[in-house]
Order: C-alpha cells, then sequence, then structure tokens
DNA sequence: ACAAAAAACCGATTGCCGATCGGTGTTTTG
DNA sequence: CAAAACACCGATCGGCAATCGGTTTTTTGT
C-alpha cells in the first residue's frame, strides 16, 4: 500500500474526465478538443498525460511512435484513491474516523441516496460472505 | 455551499491534531510541545496556526493580549470536508460517483466496519424521518 | 531515399502554497 | 519603566501543476 500522495491539478483532472467520457485518446486529439477552448498548446497536454502516466493513473501503449492513453483505473476508483489519499495523514483515520466522514457526506444525502447507501453495504457484505464462506 | 479546495500541510494537520487531543492552547505551549522535536521556531508555529484559522478550521479568542486557539470542528468533521474537497472536483461525482468510491473504500474494509456503517445509516435515516415527520 | 510532418523528449519559467524565519512594533507585567 | 511575551509583516525556500518552445527521433508521402 502506501499509495502516498495523489494531488490532481484542474488540466490533468480535465484529461482524466476527457479519457473516461471519449475512451483512449492521443496527445494530439486530447489538445484537439480540451486545448482549443483553453488555448493551451500541444506540448502543455502532453506534458499532463504524462504526469497522469507517471502518477498511475493512465496506461499508454506506443503505437508506431505515438502513445496511446488510456485511464488505468475507473473514476470510482480514482475517487476512492483521492479520498484514501486524503485521509490517509490523519492519524485516527481508519475506521471510526472514515465512518464520521461518511456521516457527514450522508447527513447531506437524501433519502434516495441514503437507500442506495443501504443497498451498497448489503451487495459489498454478501461478496465478503460469498468470498470467504463454502 | 462551496467549501472551495482545503490543503492541509503536516504541520497543519500536526497542529489540529494537537488541538484535539489537548484541548485549547496558544501558540507558546503549541510550540513547546511540536515545535520541540521538529526544531521549529516560535514564529512558525504561529503562522501555522493563523493559516489554520484563516482557513475556518481553527477559533482563536484574544485573551489579553494572547490568542488562545480551539479547533473549529471536530476531526470527523475536517476530515468529512477533506473528502468533500477532494471529490468536489469530479463532476460525475454526486450520486453514483460517490457512492462507488466509498463502496470502493468499505470494500478494504472488515466486516465489523460494513456493520457499523449500516447502523449509521439507519441512524441517519431515522434523524430525517423524525425531522420531517409528525 | 529524402524531405516534411508528427511526436516524444528536455529544460526553463511562472504561479501558488506550505514551511520557515527574523525583525518590528505593541501589550503585559514585575 | 524595562523586560518579556506576542502579534504582525515581509521575505525566502521548496515542491508541484501549468505552460511553453526548442531539439531530436520517428513516420510517411512523393
Amino acid at each position: 500500500m502506501a499509495k502516498a500522495d495523489l494531488n490532481l491539478g484542474d488540466l490533468e483532472i480535465a484529461a482524466l474526465e476527457a479519457l473516461w467520457a471519449w475512451g483512449e485518446t492521443d496527445a494530439r486529439s486530447m489538445h484537439a478538443r480540451l486545448g482549443k477552448d483553453r488555448g493551451i498548446s500541444l506540448s502543455t497536454v502532453q506534458s499532463t498525460l504524462e504526469r497522469l502516466y507517471r502518477k498511475g493513473l493512465l496506461t499508454r501503449e506506443k503505437i508506431s511512435h505515438a502513445y496511446i492513453y488510456a485511464p488505468a483505473a475507473s473514476r470510482e476508483t480514482v475517487m476512492a484513491r483521492l479520498v484514501d489519499a486524503a485521509l490517509q495523514r490523519f492519524g485516527g483515520g481508519r475506521g471510526e474516523g472514515l465512518m464520521a466522514a461518511f456521516a457527514g457526506y450522508a447527513a447531506a444525502a437524501d433519502e434516495k441516496t441514503l437507500d442506495d447507501l443501504e443497498q451498497l453495504i448489503a451487495t459489498r457484505k454478501a461478496e465478503m460472505k460469498g468470498r470467504k464462506g463454502p
């Protein structure tokens, strides 16, 4: 473990979102779609993708001599990692603290969300039992 | 809403932990306990407390001419805010994504944690009903 | 095969922020 | 009143995302 800290800038997030939405692309098309309205250069997009790659959030494959980038993880996984990174540094964080943080979130949630949540937990527990039991 | 981003450095977290553990203190005692082993000056501790104050994480009261700092929120609340800040920037985050993120997190949790979580949700729902109903 | 085009690669700059400090006032207090 | 305790101010440093242009390497069209 110990994913260490994970800090994402605005462009990085935008790039991730783009990849999740459009599937794998190369720096050029990414720039065509992200960079046009932002008025940034291709180099900038390249650096950003590179950074994300080094952070383990993207996969790249060298087609001919160009890189094709693809998300290394789902949005959910990344979000989970972000939560992890954000809370990891808090000593009393595991267990109680996380629960409480979660509670804070749940407090702002509507009833349906809570229902969904319950469902989710139930599913998790079922999976867990299934994996451990006979 | 819109708490914006919330970034905490190591010293800041240490200061928070200290305050949660020892209750309110002034810069001097904080330095005596935090700064001694770190070899940092009183000024540094002061700046850090000030920064935390400006971030709304600490309360201060001017006793005579010195500030007495106290946590403005519980560790749980701060953790919740951190999670919020970390996930807020993810567009598709509300609802599904958030759920999934927590699910991922819960996946790494043991069974007891899941039970606690369920309990928490149940409590939440009860509170909600109580507030709305007769 | 060669020149032009397309990328990767490299290094530099900028801006933001936490950490860190010392100096300068201002308020307490012995 | 003088010394001590603090707040307050400004400055520096280091890390990191964003940003870019120039150089090198690889493709590719003719």
